[in-house]
DNA sequence: GGCGTATATGTCGGATCGCTAGGCATTGAG
DNA sequence: CTCAATGCCTAGCGATCCGACATATACGCC
């Protein structure tokens, strides 16, 4: 992060992560890589947060794990959504759209 | 939170408090009521959130707070923004613009 | 062959923060 | 008098983000 509040990201991760899984089938560090990347650079979500969380998306059976090479011809565990993790990634994107127009009710509210 | 993933809240308490306050002199429960009327009772700020984010945010330096009488005839704490609180709630209101930006930066990505 | 960098996965401890659950005091309505 | 609403507060718990560290492989360069 620039100098954004690093607190804005809580709970925004599992959200970008989902996100950027459900495009296709992918390994963690080129998740972070494309995170960032999307976001021109805004995210940059370490290693020390991007693997608990991948591990904890996996557990709550929102991801899927397999093993296989890369491009580069490297082993590296990719993930995919599973069908819970597709009702998750709708379920989130939904309250963040809550809770940014919440947020907006009050930053726009003057007086 | 009707059933909005809370975690999304992280960070965005002080936002929302340094806002309501800067409309006015105001105390810490009109501060949880106002923030609730106005986001339509989206958010709901416990007290057990509300009155340690007051101290933090006045431990900073952001907010001042001044012992009064309210309508009612009771007392009450009456925090305002101070200087430097001004500065930071537009600080933090670029921040989450940004922020906010961003993630949609990601959501809207397709393919 | 040796070295450094990028790739790739992981753990651990500290710190922050929101929430539940409790406590305490006053005011006003029934 | 009793109860709800107002108004302030703290303690402990759980979740989670981060920096630091550990490990291993692929690749380019000298």
């Amino acid at each position: 992060m620039p100098e954004a509040k690093p607190e804005f990201l809580k709970g925004a991760v599992d959200l970008l992560i989902l996100k950027v899984v459900s495009l296709g089938p992918i390994h963690g560090y080129a998740i972070s890589q494309r995170i960032q990347q999307i976001s021109k650079d805004y995210f940059q979500v370490q290693q020390g947060t991007l693997y608990p969380a991948l591990h904890r998306l996996e557990n709550r059976g929102w991801l899927g794990a397999e093993w296989k090479d890369t491009d580069t011809g490297r082993e590296a565990k990719f993930y995919s959504l599973t069908k819970k993790g597709r009702k998750q990634l709708e379920a989130e994107m939904a309250s963040w759209e809550g809770m940014s127009n919440a947020v907006a009710l009050i930053l726009r509210t003057a007086e």
